[in-house]
DNA sequence: TCTTTTTTTTAGATTTACCTAAATTTTAAT
DNA sequence: ATTAAAATTTAGGTAAATCTAAAAAAAAGA
């Protein structure tokens, strides 16, 4: 089945808010897309109609296999075209995003395949995110955050929480990126903030949000 | 202004339709478009508003200096993007016009600004088209045809007259593609064709309509 | 020149993806 | 357990981009 560009955004915001609460509502995904509660609904009907999620009035909605296999092709065409303009476009990495939602619509099978082995078929985004294989398959990511840190444990970040212009300018400005060696020197339980060391760096402190929206692996 | 998917695609078809015969007609356009006349004449309405083209009910119509800027931006980021699919994506020259009608219409300038630098800002696409830089401004092209070349004269393929799959499939198996160096061997008068002597290549014979669509600069 | 044919436009419908306002259902609070 | 508040759906409407059928205008032919 064919799937118009609003329907796949609607796809890929139900996927996204399902993925911290399995059922999402009318009015999650009314914020998420910056369309009226009626015109949610609206579109469910219209998805339920194609079979591919489950929605029932006044309950919220839940993609269903098919539903997940189809947002898992979108989320790889959006991370294999991010890649693509970070890494041989040489934008910054908090600059794709919006380009990445108009490309991420192109959906010819034998582009997407051909642009994977062009980039070398990375796993993961400019953003730490994993990108779906062909068959919707994807690595488990990291669960730990910065902020689960244990002091004097050094860690490699591998991901960012979301990819809003906020967060990564002060990535940026903090000179955090996807691969950097962190180290917690000190955890204020006033605020529950923390100072961090980064090599060639000055100690530096984040908060508690900030902490535990970056993702890190244990060295 | 913005435009949506379908006035580009209008804006493309008249600039297409323009080269050939600066007037052009609705009945025209509606073939090249695959719609009906109908909905021509509406469109030509919505985009006479918008100020980007001259439009005489009954009697046609022509792109102004805006719409003609217009085009060229649009045929600008469709040979980017064939370059790229051919060059970079290693596609067939005869399989990338569908999927660079689709990317296209994504507008980011910044975005074909950076793919012109990353394809080290080619001339021409695979096809021989050339590609306008981001003023409009576009190289001449041969306009001689190899038909038209005399005997004994040697030239190289500049480029083609169409991208039509059945013509660049016939010169796929010809062994013609731009760059090739070619020349006549002998004129058949009885019906216009050719026998042309490509290097390593066996003698071949070309129709009428076949060489006048290939174009060639002398050597 | 008059009539027929062709081209083009107009009128009215349809589908998609939105909207607002009103009605309904669910949830929360007293 | 009612009632008030919040969430959601329904009803009806709009704009874009298409369509068909009918009307009007231009072009071609006798």
């Amino acid at each position: 089945m064919n799937f118009s560009t609003a329907e796949e955004n609607y796809i890929k915001a139900i996927w996204r808010l399902q993925q911290s609460d399995s059922n999402v509502t009318t009015n999650e995904l009314s914020a998420e897309l910056h369309t009226k509660p009626a015109s949610v609904t609206d579109m469910l009907k219209r998805l339920k109609e194609k079979k591919i999620l489950n929605y029932e009035p006044y309950y919220g909605v839940k993609l269903n296999a098919e539903g997940k296999k189809i947002a898992l092709g979108i989320i790889r065409r959006h991370r294999l075209w991010e890649y693509f303009l970070v890494d041989k476009l040489n934008f910054e990495w908090d600059a794709v995003h919006a380009i990445a939602e108009e490309l991420e619509h192109v959906s010819s099978p034998e582009l997407i395949k051909r642009l994977d082995d062009f980039l070398g078929n990375p796993k993961a985004d400019p953003h730490g995110d994993p990108i779906p294989d062909s068959n919707g398959r994807m690595e488990a990511m990291s669960n730990i955050s910065l902020h689960q840190l244990k002091e004097q444990q050094q860690a490699i970040v591998t991901a960012v929480g979301d990819q809003s212009s906020n967060l990564l300018e002060m990535l940026k400005q903090k000179k955090i990126s996807i691969g950097t060696k962190v180290e917690i020197k000190q955890r204020f339980l006033y605020d529950g903030s923390v100072e961090i060391k980064i090599r060639n760096q000055p100690l530096t402190t984040l908060s508690e949000q900030l902490s535990k929206n970056i993702f890190v692996k244990l060295l």
